[in-house]
DNA sequence: AGGTATTCACATGAAACTATTCTCTGAGTTAGG
DNA sequence: TAACTCAGAGAATAGTTTCATGTGAATACCTGT
């Protein structure tokens, strides 16, 4: 019999066969999973209904071939930004093709990356979606320009550009993009293009270049978050479609909701939570989906994350996440100094080459900002101002982060 | 005692450097006519 | 002579290093009582 470990899990050969048998004869208990995944798009939006028409009614005037005003989409996480962009402009592009007028939408991410994080990625990325190959590398930006330029042009239509989590682009490339994307529609001639720009980020448009904000948002769109109510009747829509009848105990999607609420009323979350406690009772060869799973479906969802991020982190930051574990092992607080410190002698230990401790320092905000650690920024007065750093992971799930963290240092 | 000035140990910022991946170009080479 | 190969120049990008500057409060140092 074989063991291994593999990508943070121990992996069995054993009665393999009886194993998977074991998923002919199991009564399901989703019906239609993907309906509760997060890129699903339902046939009609719910609560949403105002923001849908505010929508709908500055886009409209595409249909007259004249170009829509920019607008801004606002709001938090799960509240709904993406699901009604896509929507509208869906609906738009239906009726624009039956009545043949030249429209077009562009959704792009900006998150992705390697895809639309760059300036150069952007555009290229957009130019590919009108039908043109361009190479990931090798050319000069204002190249790309002038390609994307002439393809727009040749199109003659009217392009809508989603730009889903723009905030995420300025940060990396700078606003300089949105500036030369609003400003090549004084050049075009035969198209025109209009951009929807989305942001998790509430006060971020107030630190771009004022031009750059009053062209691009004509428009402004707010979306406050859900509330429990909504929540709830959000999921047990879903929820007809996705589980079987009659599994969902009383009160599943109740304390779904609340949970979600308690955080931002982030509809995205809640629909995960409901997905992985169906998953969870799945697993456990239970027919119902019980309140218990939830809470199991919580602690699960932060776990993966966690090792998740973890694992796939390079060797450098593996390295200094381990030092600070293992130093955090002898003592209580831990700066940034001693945690470099241990990070060189295990450096020297593996033969990796050290980082500048200039370096471990954004690495260890890296970590902070993926809520791995706690880093707070202390001032010990006369002996200077550090980081103190603290774990932010449950004490049961340190010991698999270690040993995650062994495996891919080949440490022993 | 009360008020300033110092000082520590990093944080934070900006610019420059390195390595990698990829395109484009033009010189040199090859093979067929 | 057309097709092909291949090296070199130039770009974009991620990850770092180098250099420079910033910073909060515990202490050291004054001051006048």
């Amino acid at each position: 019999m074989e063991t291994k470990f593999y990508r943070g899990v121990w992996v069995t050969k054993k009665s393999l066969t009886g194993f998977f048998e074991s998923f002919i004869d199991k009564q399901p208990i989703f019906t239609d999973k993907k309906v509760l995944q997060s890129n699903y798009t339902p046939d009609f939006v719910s609560h949403r209904d105002e923001q849908v028409s505010q929508i709908g009614k500055i886009i409209g005037p595409a249909l007259r071939k004249e170009r829509p005003s920019n607008i801004f989409i606002y709001g938090k996480t799960g509240t709904g930004k993406t699901l009604t962009a896509t929507y509208t402009t869906q609906q738009l592009n239906d009726v624009a093709k039956e009545k043949n007028i030249p429209i077009q939408i562009l959704y792009l991410n900006c998150k992705l990356k390697k895809i639309a994080d760059t300036e150069y990625r952007l555009i290229a990325q957009l130019t590919r979606e009108l039908g043109r190959e361009i190479p990931a590398t090798g050319l000069p930006t204002d190249e790309i320009y002038k390609i994307f330029f002439q393809i727009i042009e040749e199109q003659g239509k009217i392009i809508i550009i989603i730009l889903d989590e723009v905030d995420q682009l300025i940060k990396k490339a700078g606003d300089e993009i949105l500036y030369n994307l609003t400003r090549i529609n004084s050049e075009l001639k035969k198209s025109q293009i209009s951009i929807i720009g989305i942001s998790n980020d509430l006060v971020f448009a107030d630190n771009l270049d004022p031009r750059i904000k009053s062209s691009l948002s004509e428009e402004e769109i707010v979306f406050p978050p859900y509330n429990a109510l909504q929540i709830q009747s959000i999921l047990k829509e879903r929820s007809k479609k996705a589980f079987k009848e009659g599994v969902l105990q009383p009160g599943v999607i109740e304390k779904c909701a609340a949970y979600a609420a308690r955080e931002h009323g982030d509809a995205r979350r809640a629909l995960e939570l409901l997905r992985v406690a169906g998953e969870v009772a799945e697993r456990n060869n239970e027919e119902k989906v019980m309140i218990e799973h939830i809470d199991q479906a919580e602690e699960k969802i932060e776990r993966d994350r966690v090792l998740d991020i973890v694992m796939t982190q390079p060797k450098q930051h593996q390295a200094t996440l381990y030092s600070i574990i293992k130093t955090k092992e002898i003592n209580k607080k831990i700066f940034t100094g001693e945690a470099y410190e241990f990070y060189k002698s295990l450096c020297n230990r593996i033969s990796l080459r050290p980082l500048t401790q200039r370096r471990i320092s954004d690495i260890v905000a890296e970590f902070d900002m993926l809520g791995i650690i706690n880093a707070s920024i202390i001032s010990k007065g006369r002996y200077g101002r550090t980081r103190e750093i603290e774990l932010a992971v449950p004490d049961h799930n340190i010991r698999k982060i270690t040993e995650i963290l062994e495996e891919g240092l080949e440490l022993s």
